[in-house]
DNA sequence: CTGATAACATAAGCTCAGCTTATCCCATGT
DNA sequence: ACATGGGATAAGCTGAGCTTATGTTATCAG
């Protein structure tokens, strides 16, 4: 139904308005950089197409006819209308927010920690974090850029490896010291065992092949408490119920507080890890590849 | 203050709120009768001008952006807006209101028991009459038509005759019987004449050049009337009061009624009368032309 | 009254914006 | 693996929209 058939070439109205206002089409030329004539068989071919005149000539100008009135009124509004809504978009820049999809986890320990900072190398940059227990549905999320742990595989996404899956047990010092250290792997299931559960799609290292990189054979603790979520693990953990396993860098933090130790003798790296992934459809704004940058930093 | 440097061609903004009502350029190409490239090409102008993306491009497709969709709302009202008033004026047409000016007396005795009969003939025309008693001034004045007593010379107007000035002695039935008739010229001073003042600037026929053009001499009759205007002249001579000038065809009606008698072999003609008279600058609408058309008739 | 001035109208010529055709690329569906 | 749809891009053409030049008219000033 709407179609420009009925409409005049639009740009018509902008010569109309500026001659209308200043019923002159001289000083229209001069306001709109161009000429009298060019002005003049612009506002003839107007009226041609409309059929009504919209000026009547008088001595050293015009003035409006009844119905270059009534045009006048709704060109200026349109226009104004027109102008404030360009200004308007112009001045929000899509880039200027940004939404970053991670896990619960690297947003909980290492993201929200550290986003302070960027922000202030950034004032101008807004961050928004998407974040999901599960894993996180790349195809229903429009978010700019995805930091996922994983192996780094996913149609359509370019994923660049940002953190290399390092694991290590942890337990309290109070722990620590309860059980007089663990010179072994041997010693570890004397104590409770953390562990959390895999079963939600997530590829995590765990108890059963962290022995099996250490050459050993994991054999189940008297003592095992599970947790769906690593949030609780990792509280458990500080609160000294337990030893569970650390992924670095998220509880670099905490064990360089002494919150927890960490018994580095027996980590682990595996081919997984956290991944920058974006879109191939988009190029980074600049404000993403600014965030991008931050992240590898 | 307003000017075009900081809106795009309008015209990109036609496109765009086809293709954002579509969403699809393939479609706004069909809308718009022209072509997908074109259309693709003109999104990427709007875009660039406006260094922000409108469209995110989707598989068999568009999708708005968040700006994307600022813009429409604001575009559509405003393209809606002016489709509506240039629908009106086109509806409009300035033509069917004419304005017309003349003297009392002219719009009192001819125009105003005439129009009718062309409201009639012309139901989609619309008169507006401007009478003045003084002389009308045509450069203030912006009717279409005028229709004036005079020489016919109007700068910068074209003056076609109408109607030729004839004049004649006009006095009641009751005053004709009264006085017994009145044969010759000299039997006219012995009734009271109606004299309408000349100083208002009109080149009226007076009793003076009327006997004049009879081949005598005017010797004031011992009871003159004097009258500023016209209409009070004539309802004077109807009601009796005396002899009264008339112009034909102005008391026409009345003679033809009987109202008053006409003592024609006293009339005389001169090289005035009333003239239509219309601008050089404007050729006449169709309107003003129907309406010239039907005062000569 | 004459000449100057301002401002719109018109004519003719030039040029590049806006269109076209052709082709490429990609995602999806069968 | 092939077909299809739809946006992106390149290259070429043309006429809309501009320019310069000139004509016309009304008014003003000397």
């Amino acid at each position: 139904m709407l179609s420009d058939s009925d409409l005049p070439p639009l740009q018509l109205l902008v010569v109309f308005e500026s001659a209308a206002r200043l019923l002159s089409f001289t000083a229209a030329a001069r306001e709109l950089g161009t000429t009298q004539p060019a002005v003049s068989q612009q506002i003839q071919a107007l009226e041609a197409s409309l059929g009504v005149a919209l000026f009547e000539r008088v001595y050293r100008g015009v003035v409006l006819t009844d119905a270059g009135h009534i045009l006048l009124k709704t060109t200026q509004s349109s226009l104004r209308d027109l102008r404030e809504v360009l200004q308007k978009i112009k001045q929000k820049p899509k880039s200027q927010r940004i939404s970053v999809a991670t896990d619960f986890a690297f947003a909980a320990f290492w993201l929200m920690p550290r986003l302070p900072e960027f922000r202030r190398l950034h004032k101008d940059i807004d961050i928004r974090i998407h974040t999901s227990q599960s894993e996180v549905d790349l195809a229903s999320l429009e978010a700019d850029v995805a930091v996922l742990f994983g192996e780094g595989q996913y149609q359509g996404y370019v994923a660049e490896k940002l953190l290399p899956e390092v694991v290590y047990p942890v337990c309290s010092p109070k722990l620590y010291a309860e059980f007089g250290g663990f010179p072994g792997l041997a010693d570890l299931i004397k104590a409770p065992l953390l562990k959390l559960n895999a079963d939600m799609g997530q590829k995590w290292m765990d108890w059963d092949l962290l022995f099996q990189l250490n050459g050993s054979q994991w054999t189940p603790s008297e003592s095992v408490m599970e947790f769906d979520n690593y949030t609780l693990l990792a509280q458990a953990a500080i609160s000294g119920q337990g030893i569970g396993l650390g992924w670095s860098p998220l509880l670099d933090d905490f064990i360089q507080s002494g919150v927890l130790i960490a018994l580095s003798e027996f980590a682990v790296q595996s081919d997984h890890g956290y991944h920058i992934v974006v879109s191939k459809k988009r190029a980074p704004t600049a404000s993403v590849s600014a965030f991008i940058d931050w992240l590898k930093s």
